[in-house]
DNA sequence: TATCTTTATGCTCATTTTGAGTGTAATTAA
DNA sequence: TTAATTACACTCAAAATGAGCATAAAGATA
């Protein structure tokens, strides 16, 4: 791991750090601004020439990026024990998450290059249906890792985790017993992908086999919750306890790209913050640019939930929320029938910041 | 301003500390726990001993107040730049939100103290329709505040704002002509108080004058937006520009109870996210007794959120949700007809953790 | 004891919202 | 000219929501 450039302040007293999670949308795809090759976030030290916490956000994005900056929210605050200044103070960081719209003016030195976001979690990316590496790679190794628990209670709260978590209808044989499940069974008789995996590598004698529901009960915003059960699991190169050599050759390869400290996980956080919230506030405005058709809109939600939406019922949600007007020209840069040019409702600014406007379910 | 027991750390080198907005539910009100007369939150520095943020939290107010604790939630961080270490770097605190059942066992060194929140936001209780304080008080002086404003533009996105905050119709003259306020005038001529109140103790000439719409554009989890606005408009003693001599005599005892630093604003954080978040998941029997009536359990959710609900469609939310069991048992302890007791069940305590569960709207 | 008040709880009903289509219009590619 | 492609208008059934009435079971009161 090396020290990057951005950190020569831990020779100082403070212990403050910001960390900036930049968004930008290019070519229907989320992109995340990194620095150092990719393996760190924007960041710095709060200084005490900063009058506030966005004000350092800014001044160091700024700085090492050249990017500038529009919407800023403040996301979570990490303590890092293993990094502590000579008082022996832990640091603390504090995430930011940002929205822009990408520029090209990336500083060299500092390496800033924009990153697409599933490099980090391609588990996430659903909008052709479940990667397969789910059902074939996390899930089972996340079984394994449930039935490795010491005591029942814990291999059943895993179990019921990896099913909340991954969209996962059955977990193994116990699992199939279970009161809860007839439900299941019950109800979801529909469209579920008959992939049953047979982990029978597990260390122990239990057959683990299970189904998925066909992105039924994925929920995009839980991305979260699903980096910190493979943390958990030892399944990501930054836990602890991540041991290669008893996983499968191109396991690193497969489970994404790792990051110095822990600003992977602040990457997820992102996420989460912003699937969950573009359900119910139009945040996506600040992503694109002055005018946009509609289809380019949804595009870019999807972008960032990472599931496709319903075109007609989205259209109809955005008409029903008056947060576009139309500009009178059309866009025939595509190949069909030309469609309309929108703006966002700028007077409207301030009643969009308080205003729920519920997006649409998948398909 | 006193400079508390709990601030002695100051003299250390540390810039970090945590504060804790507890939250009970007693005698179907909501309290918060406070230290030092009501006028603090518990809180303390982290330490190089500290593993964490939360265990911060957890030794701090297990040393302040005794008060055992359950769930925790990271809520905010602050800067104060006006409380610095030896080496000039600002006080950097996060704030976390913890869901207790109020116990008796209140530390008396340091003053731990339950108060009603209400005390400290009394224009948030609804439960009786809105305050009277509202109308009469807190939107003519607001209105006074976007008239002083520099510019138009200013103007009237001050205006916009305390509409879309404190549930106003229609705001001053200017605001009636407007294209918006068409729709307002059709859309909403059901059951508006015509509570027409004349500010004209305006410094310029502006008659301003207003309609509260009753209750039905209120919306309960702005409580943040509301506190931030008093401040800004100087209404609040905390607030650097309030200036009590140009407010009526009795302006200090009707605003709620101030405190010091900006702990106010950080329960105000706190209970916007809580009205917030129980609308979508059952934080709330984190405050609950084992065993409660249906009957409790909404008067719990009204406590916290402020305003009444629909007791049959919150009835009909519950047991489509699968929240709660019946123990079986009844209780006589009101007058009527006895009501069954129910039970949380615990066994769907991580589904609850990731499950959405609305709740009804006001009745 | 009979009646009233109070609280709990079951059930209905109209309206709105949602999920999922079908059909048609306007353009480019072949 | 035809096929492919994209945009967009409209329909329809199912589910969720808001609001209400009716009945049940207790204590209070006459």
């Amino acid at each position: 791991m090396t020290l990057s450039y951005s950190h020569a302040h831990q020779q100082g007293s403070g212990t403050t750090e910001v960390v900036a999670v930049l968004i930008a949308i290019t070519d229907h795809t989320a992109r995340v601004l990194t620095v150092d090759q990719g393996k760190l976030l924007p960041n710095g030290p709060l200084m005490p020439l900063h009058r506030s916490l966005q004000a350092g956000v800014r001044q160091w994005v700024e700085e090492q990026t050249r990017q500038p900056l529009g919407y800023l929210e403040q996301l979570y605050t990490f303590v890092d024990t293993n990094r502590r200044n000579s008082e022996g103070h832990a640091l603390v960081y504090v995430s930011y998450l940002g929205l822009v719209q990408e520029t090209q003016t990336v500083h060299h030195q500092s390496q800033a290059v924009w990153r697409d976001w599933y490099d980090y979690f391609p588990w996430e990316q659903h909008l052709d249906g479940a990667p397969d590496m789910i059902a074939e790679h996390i899930v089972p190794r996340l079984l394994i890792w449930a039935d490795c628990a010491a005591d029942e209670a814990t291999r059943h709260r895993r179990r019921q985790r990896i099913r909340l978590c991954w969209g996962v209808i059955c977990v193994s044989r116990d699992f199939l017993n279970d009161h809860q499940n007839e439900n299941y069974q019950n109800e979801n008789h529909k469209q579920q992908r008959n992939h049953e995996v047979n982990s029978a590598q597990s260390t122990d004698t239990h057959t683990t086999s299970f189904q998925l529901n066909d992105d039924i009960e994925w929920v995009a915003e839980h991305v979260l919750l699903r980096y910190e059960m493979l943390y958990e699991a030892g399944l990501i190169p930054e836990a602890p306890t991540y041991q290669s050599h008893k996983l499968p050759i191109n396991w690193s390869q497969m489970i994404g790209t790792p990051m110095y400290y822990d600003h992977r996980r602040v990457i997820a956080t992102a996420i989460s913050r912003l699937r969950a919230k573009i359900e119910y506030q139009p945040l996506i405005f600040g992503l694109m640019p002055d005018v946009f058709t509609l289809s380019q809109l949804q595009q870019s939600v999807e972008a960032l939930s990472g599931v496709p939406l319903h075109k007609q019922n989205f259209r109809r949600l955005l008409d029903s929320q008056n947060l576009v007007i139309p500009t009178g020209e059309s866009s025939n840069a595509q190949r069909g029938r030309p469609a309309k040019l929108y703006r966002f409702r700028h007077d409207i600014e301030l009643q969009s910041l308080l205003m729920d406007s519920k997006l649409p379910k998948r398909k």
